[in-house]
DNA sequence: AGAAAACGGTAACAAATGTCACATATTGGC
DNA sequence: GCCAATATGTGACATTTGTTACCGTTTTCT
């Protein structure tokens, strides 16, 4: 396993072999919920291969992407859930095959106070989270929902460094907190304009 | 000036004499702007007396209430933001007079390495305001704006511990990041409700 | 007191989004 | 090929929120 090249920060290979020594791994299939929403957090997890999506949900069934966590990551919020031992407040899915290194909360105690490139990292992290749970906030606040939607199918494409999205109306909408109705009108009004062409399963972007 | 009865962790009085001997304190009248979205950040503030509320604006003059900073708190974006070199994404304005100690950036690196406690509070604060803002999140994202409204009241009561409120529905307006007409709209309802009792810069809660 | 500013009430309307109902199209399994 | 499941299209309508306009009341300033 070459934490080094999947690990963004800098750091000493003693780090990338205590990581490893005290981790253990897990993989997760496409769809796998890696964690539930009010879970207990024993564990502290980065992400070796794959991407995960951060979602929010409300008391009912709808909810509302937060941000990816990609190769390299961790989730910032299991980190502070589990540093407080407190429950998660967000719910996580594999976005496709995901391998994960779990370190235990004590152990990465022991990890910070050792190694200060270890805790600029995760102090990095933290900044770029919050950020972007701010665009979040700014787009569910202020922007229009035709808006959002473009935003969200250029981000999508801009990941896969490719201009067709296979998804579903259906999808987008649980991501975007919103109908899948909705989404199906506004999409065929942006085809209308020639900024799309849609399909099955299919959205390719002008 | 007693930082020990208004900072929040514990921490030896070394960490209190070096915050006091680092900084220096700034005071400021209800309504001063303390951060500008886009300033750079050159220190970290540490609120001494008072409180601020924090707001993300759009590009119009549209804005929206993120979260209280409290005395004995800091302003977490501040942090990672001074860490970084980074500007701030946020709207800083004080609620009633506030002191605020402002520690530089320099000096709050050598604090994290000698004292761990200090680290600890500062994680606890980022873990803090992730979950307000989560809740946030939440709030645009599912709830209506009467709940929202009724939400908003309920905790400046709980936070004056009075149930009366004094304060314009334009200002209320701002904070919720709607328009006037709709806020006084959705208070009347209340009132024939009787949910409250509405005055002149005034509302009572029920 | 008189003028100006700030605050709130209300109506009428526009726009955005949500909801329901149902039709049609596509796909995969058998 | 046929059926069932899944995905999409679309109309009609309700609800929520935003916008504009205007008025009366209260406060503040001088």
């Amino acid at each position: 396993m070459e934490l080094d090249k999947i690990l963004e920060f800098k750091y000493t290979p003693e780090i990338n072999e205590k990581l490893i020594d005290y981790g253990f791994t897990k993989t997760f299939a496409e769809g796998d919920v890696i964690l539930n929403e009010n879970a207990y957090i024993k564990a502290i997890p980065i992400v070796m291969s794959g991407s995960i999506r951060v979602m929010r949900t409300d008391d009912d069934d709808r909810e509302i992407l937060l941000y990816y966590i990609k190769a390299g990551e961790s989730c910032i919020m299991s980190f502070l859930g589990g540093m407080h031992h407190d429950t998660s407040k967000v719910k996580a899915i594999a976005e496709e095959p995901t391998e994960i290194l779990f370190v235990p909360i004590d152990k990465v105690n022991i990890l910070i106070k050792d190694y200060p490139e270890w805790l600029d990292y995760i102090f990095r992290l933290y900044h770029k989270r919050f950020e972007e749970l701010l665009d979040v906030v700014n787009a569910i606040a202020f922007k229009k929902l035709d808006e959002r939607l473009l935003d969200f199918i250029k981000k999508k494409c801009q990941i896969n460094d490719n201009n067709t999205l296979v998804i579903t109306h259906e999808h987008i909408a649980n991501e975007l907190g919103t109908a899948r109705v909705v989404v199906s009108r506004l999409l065929k009004q942006m085809e209308q304009e020639g900024l799309v062409t849609l399909g099955r399963n299919k959205i390719i972007l002008h």
